[in-house]
DNA sequence: CCGTATCCATAGCGATACTG
DNA sequence: CAGTATCGCTATGGATACGG
């Protein structure tokens, strides 16, 4: 069902909450969640690093995420791994190798995500560009 | 914050040419900023309210996004404005009716975003019964 | 009805130092 | 090499109140 206009007077809540479209408009929908994480400044970089079966060692992911700290690295790498997204295999040599590879599941993600990558390549130049000519053009 | 602007100050990438793959790697890389955008609370949520050549009220769209305050609807509609992927249409009544919608660079970006939406949707779940069924099985 | 301003709590994240 | 712990800053975003 479609929502309708509570324009019923009382902004408390009506008796049928959640009758929205899908969701995202709630607080514990799952797009909200991926959002959360995909969001989050190191997440998509990892999983892109990890695309099409690499596999890498936390020093390598380190070494090509110019910027990042080891305790947001971990950090980020637990919630992939949390998430299922991520595999953490350690090898027990001296000292220890860890290697980080994506799940079947990681593996999905990396399609939109990648449309979304190739979506900024090409629009934020022009968002850029936008911001910078802004003489009175009208936005379409 | 503290953006940095590229003249001659380059703080210098010693060594490694970061030009792996594209960029994201870099800190002012188009997917970041997009990203940090998606990331942003209501933002997706917004643009998905306005996909299909939707055109709602300010009030509308506050009524269809439980929990978001005056602040933040403003804040996160600017944004999107000044961005050129939403207009603002003002009808100078009294009071004055103001109407959002998506332009044509906006609606672009509702493929991936739905994408996203789907994937979320599609397996979320999926990560949810992960994390409580853990038992000792090995992601694949 | 729509927008702005102020105040404040918290979460994200970077720097640094220490351990097995 | 990989990970943990602590500290502190700042950005995000919620609550509230005021103005056109």
């Amino acid at each position: 069902m479609t929502e309708k206009d509570g324009t019923s007077g009382t902004p408390g809540h009506p008796g049928v909450t959640t009758a929205r479209h899908g969701d995202l408009f709630d607080a514990d929908c799952p797009t909200r969640l991926l959002l959360d994480r995909v969001g989050s400044k190191w997440t998509v970089m990892i999983v892109l690093l990890l695309a099409d079966g690499e596999e890498l060692r936390f020093g390598a992911l380190r070494r090509r995420m110019p910027g990042v700290s080891q305790k947001m690295l971990t950090h980020t790498l637990r919630q992939l791994e949390d998430d299922g997204l991520a595999r953490r295999r350690v090898e027990p040599t001296s000292p220890p190798a860890v290697h980080y590879s994506l799940t079947v599941l990681g593996d999905t993600l990396v399609g939109p995500l990648r449309e979304l990558k190739r979506w900024a390549e090409a629009n934020m130049g022009a968002i850029d560009a936008l911001r910078t000519s802004r003489s009175g053009s009208v936005p379409e």
